[in-house]
DNA sequence: ATGCCTAACTAAGTTAGA
């Protein structure tokens, strides 16, 4: 059976993390990779190791903040888009689409949104009012898609350690979440969820007050099936052992395998 | 209500993350 590994990952700076980034290719050598928050211009993007690991990329980045990268093993992604359309004027790094080893992958980032309420979750809930938009045109087209990345969305209650502290964190708020459950109401899959329909998984876990080493939480980073590729998927996960590596990114690989022809 | 911890930018202190 040929099955393809595919993985969104929010790096938290790819100059910082390039060691840990090589680490994960070697060990678990997923097929087609997303990566978020590169923080660094495009000509920063360590484009020749990652090359050398054996994988063609793709990237857009950014002085700082955000930027988005596609990697594909032993291939150059084609790529189909960068940036979402519906606002020429948004200048934030978040989105890159491509075509690799069959599928149209969507890489993004959704901005954060804190503080709430406040321009930052305006523009937040903006954003994801454009990939609603756009997410609709791709499950239209027919096309095999998995839409990975960082949502910045904690989808219900059960997807965090405990909601208390975060009740008015943007990334829980009903209007995020109402966003998101209108995107999946497009009929795509929930990957993590789907596969784990009962169990706590986790994505992030931040730097603060020992979290990760208490287990403490949140489903942040997903990846959306389309129709076709929903019925394909042989198992998905995380890659925990990354998180826990010294100066990791606070998030984990978050990766789904699906079963190809 | 705020800071906790970490990185980028840039040179000690701010901004942003989630």
């Amino acid at each position: 059976m040929n099955t393809l590994k595919i993985a969104t990952f929010n790096i938290n700076g790819i100059r910082s993390r390039l060691p840990a980034l090589m680490q994960w290719l070697d060990r678990e050598a997923p097929d087609i990779v997303c990566l978020q928050e590169l923080k660094a211009q495009d000509d920063a993007f360590p484009a020749q190791e990652i090359r050398s690991a054996g994988y063609g990329c793709i990237w857009h980045g950014q002085k700082s903040w955000n930027g988005v990268a596609i990697l594909a093993k032993g291939m150059e992604p084609i790529e189909s888009r960068r940036g979402l359309p519906g606002d020429e004027s948004d200048s934030h790094s978040r989105y890159i689409e491509a075509a690799a080893h069959g599928i149209v992958v969507g890489c993004l980032y959704l901005p954060n949104g804190n503080p709430q309420p406040g321009p930052k979750f305006d523009y937040k809930l903006a954003w994801f009012e454009r990939l609603i938009v756009h997410a609709a045109r791709l499950w239209d087209s027919g096309h095999p898609v998995v839409l990975a990345g960082d949502y910045n969305v904690v989808p219900t209650d059960e997807d965090i350690y405990n909601p208390r502290s975060w009740t008015k964190d943007a990334l829980l708020q009903p209007e995020s979440r109402e966003c998101y459950r209108r995107l999946l109401a497009q009929g795509w899959t929930d990957a993590l969820r789907a596969r784990y329909p009962d169990e706590r998984i986790y994505t992030f876990w931040d730097y603060f007050r020992q979290h990760w080493q208490k287990n403490s939480g949140l489903r942040i980073d997903h990846l959306l099936l389309s129709r076709d590729l929903a019925p394909r998927m042989v198992d998905a996960g995380v890659d925990r052992w990354v998180r826990d590596q010294p100066h990791a990114s606070d998030h984990a690989p978050t990766w789904v395998r699906l079963e190809i022809d």
